[in-house]
DNA sequence: TTTATTTTGTTAATAATATTAACTAGTTTA
DNA sequence: TAAACTAGTTAATATTATTAACAAAATAAA
């Protein structure tokens, strides 16, 4: 019934993150920011985590001479996200 | 877009207690450690924080010679849940 | 032109949370 | 009457999240 939540995206910000990858493609980190209003090193971190975990890609490129680092979500990842979905609609919408 | 979660109902337990007791009406804490399997003083805890945010009422009393607590909503936690619900919508159903 | 500020992050330290392990208090069984 | 069970609570620990400090370069200001 009450199925474990994946620990991983149970997590406001790296489930921000992880919504705004399903919904579209490529993301960059400074828009993360903006979007989240999450400090800078909050996200790094669970940037790194959803990364150690095959959830998402990271691409480092340069864009006006300023790094720039660019999200997606895997195959992996969208998996996930799918079954964490299910998972928690039996928690908000109980019978 | 992405609001706040109320971090006293995005944990998994605490969750999974709010989920019993908005559907039940009311819930035995015997019930609630078999239906989430998680330990005793796990629950005990998360009871007591709920408790002290207003989210639930908690009435102890002896049933077989047993204490046994008994849980139900209060108007306060059913607007959380229902809060939180809307507001992990936007999460979960992005655009 | 060199010092200050901004951008784009990372890492280390700290704070907050959740979970378990140990304990309390009483009950039933052997 | 000792051992095991019920129904929890509290204290200690482990996990997780967040912030604060740092880095490395770019640009703006004096």
């Amino acid at each position: 019934m009450y199925k474990n939540l994946d620990p991983l995206l149970h997590s406001q910000l790296r489930l921000a993150i992880i919504s705004m990858l399903v919904s579209t493609e490529k993301v960059e980190f400074t828009h993360i920011k903006e979007v989240t209003e999450a400090a800078a090193g909050n996200i790094s971190i669970q940037i790194k985590k959803l990364h150690e975990a095959g959830y998402i890609k990271v691409e480092k490129t340069f864009k006006n001479n300023y790094p720039k680092t660019m999200l997606s979500i895997t195959h992996k990842g969208a998996k996930a996200f799918e079954t964490y979905v299910n998972d928690l609609k039996k928690y908000i919408n109980p019978k």
